[in-house]
DNA sequence: GGATAACCTTGACACGTTTCAGCCCGACGG
DNA sequence: CCGTCGGGCTGAAACGTGTCAAGGTTATCC
């Protein structure tokens, strides 16, 4: 009940008794102190279940061993696995993640920057809401490191981890294009996210690789990436005269495929026999849709463990650390939802 | 690129021409500082851009500023969920969480344990691995606050918030055989999670309050509560020959109930004209399921807002704070997956 | 045996806060 | 005019640790 008494490492100290100076060496540089020494202090530390304070030893060091990660959505699996990859590396490094949902909202992303700065933490692994990142620039400043996730840096000095979206949205057209659609529709938003934009500037480009004309691509926005936004969309495809209705949809994210899936199946529309679907992020609920969902992957956990591997690069030698840009190539999985060739016409 | 000078409250003490137990003091407790002096402070505050050391707080008043939520799975949006509710709560209240992912593993959550021992976190909200948790009796000892998540608490010292799972099975279970199903399969493991034993002895009761035989309810356990153990599960129960196979299938959570439907699906077994499914979570996905899932709702949200909340209360004012034990209600969603009533027989 | 080196250990200071006893000063009552 | 009071501010101590110059001991070599 009673919280008993803290035990410090001075406590330690008397009860092994030798100074504190020598305790701190035990826990932090462990070679340079006698082996029989050593063993006494340990001995001591496990005898009294003395816990290091690490508020203390920020203080004294200066930057502390917790980094903040700021995502748009932890609803989103996508984000999930980020976060298990940032989890993975950092774990092995000893850190600790605070981890904050911004939601998409920049007045929230804003607070949680303040904590961050308040707990001094070593460096922030962040997709930003917006692309007008002030507020990174000033972190940055302060000498917390950053670094952008799924979000290519427009800085030099701030690195970045991203997937190659344009190729993305080109892999999946291709596909398209090649199992004989001629009438597609992309479903993806809000267009101020860069990811949507650039997804769908890759399928343009696809088309006219293989001469085709732009209007074969047909836009159809959504407010958000979600599911309800995905069945909204999928409404608004269905509302088209069959000559004119796409035979193929390509979904900015798995989340609004979902939805559109769902939606065309109520309406008696078969997947993919009607209408083939391709999604975005490889989610794994996209396999284990009930028609498994043909999706570009993304290696999220990879994502978020080479995000936080660079921080702890830039940490540990900020000397004659080179800022990197990393992009990974996504690939395109092929399942039952765009299995259907088609004569082209 | 150069940290710049880190700006502390005696730079804000000096450019205000006052002393630092006063610019403390406009931090801490404004009302008793003259409001000229404020103003200056504040201005101060502003013009140096200060930003209060959390670390150095921390260690004068004992006890910081976070807390730790450690879940047993981050990809399951059950838990992206209650972290949302635990996220809302402490937002409000300027606390920051670290969260932890356990992944069902013991070591790995004695690891986190360790990590927020040392951070002397207010608190920890946790979903534990196993029943002995010897572990968190020590944290308690130390004056580390200690809430369970989704687990009823057997000392009468710790807080706990839970969902009746009894309940929420008999609930199931009294839908499917008031649809008329009397072959029945239930779908859930590991066997050592209590949740996935409260559910199935919830819908045992209900069988017997209906007066039926308990064979009535088959058992196929699995080895993980995982969209793939749920495909596995459904090809075991379509092995078995027409008239002994089940006509429902009840589910310990949505993860299993999706991997069931879709292999349900891939067989082309109907769902729910051959077999009802009713899931349990109620996760975002039940409902955007392609047949829509029938499921037990969690106050999942609300689950973690009441977590953190009872934690906030503690700590706020531990003389005469209550250790209570909440159990929240489920409640039944029922949708398209289980819409089929059944002749007996 | 003395000088030198190698190896351990010590003890004090610093990190940025909060807290608290005490000081100053003006107001007020007698 | 003196005494008292209290609001507003000051300054130093303390929190638990890391660091580092300096000291101490022992072994090594000539």
């Amino acid at each position: 009940m009673v919280p008993g008494p803290a035990v410090s490492i001075r406590d330690v100290a008397s009860q092994a008794g030798v100074s504190v100076g020598t305790v701190s060496n035990v826990l932090n540089r462990p070679d340079i102190v006698a082996a029989s020494t050593r063993n006494r202090v340990l001995a001591a530390i496990n005898e009294l279940g003395f816990v290091p304070n690490d508020a203390a030893r920020q203080l004294r060091r200066g930057r502390g061993r917790t980094l903040g990660l700021v995502v748009l959505d932890v609803a989103n699996p996508f984000f999930t696995d980020v976060a298990k990859g940032v989890e993975d590396a950092t774990g092995a490094a000893g850190m600790a993640v605070i981890f904050c949902n911004s939601d998409g909202d920049s007045a929230k992303e804003s607070r949680y920057l303040d904590l961050l700065e308040e707990q001094r933490v070593q460096g922030v692994l962040i997709t930003p809401v917006d692309d007008a990142n002030e507020r990174l620039v000033r972190l940055r400043e302060r000498g917390v490191l950053v670094v952008l996730l799924d979000r290519r840096s427009t800085r030099p000095d701030v690195c970045s981890v991203a997937v190659d979206d344009r190729l993305g949205g080109e892999l999946a057209m291709r596909h398209l294009v090649e199992a004989g659609h001629r009438r597609i529709a992309f479903v993806g938003g809000p267009w101020r996210l860069e990811q949507v934009r650039d997804r769908y500037h890759g399928a343009v480009h696809a088309l006219r690789e293989a001469g085709l004309a732009e209007e074969t691509l047909r836009r159809f926005e959504t407010p958000s990436p979600t599911v309800a936004a995905g069945r909204d969309a999928a409404s608004r495809i269905l509302g088209l005269p069959r000559s004119a209705r796409a035979t193929a949809v390509f979904c900015a994210n798995d989340l609004l495929a979902l939805g559109v899936l769902q939606e065309l199946t109520r309406q008696q529309v078969r997947v993919p026999e009607d209408i083939a679907l391709v999604g975005y992020d490889d989610i794994d609920f996209a396999a284990a849709a009930a028609v498994p969902l043909s999706s570009v992957r993304q290696p999220r956990q990879r994502l978020g463990q080479t995000a936080a591997q660079l921080m702890l690069d830039e940490a540990n030698d900020p000397e004659n650390h080179q800022h990197k840009q990393v992009i990974f190539e996504p690939e395109l999985v092929v399942r039952e939802s765009s299995q259907y060739a088609r004569t082209p016409g």
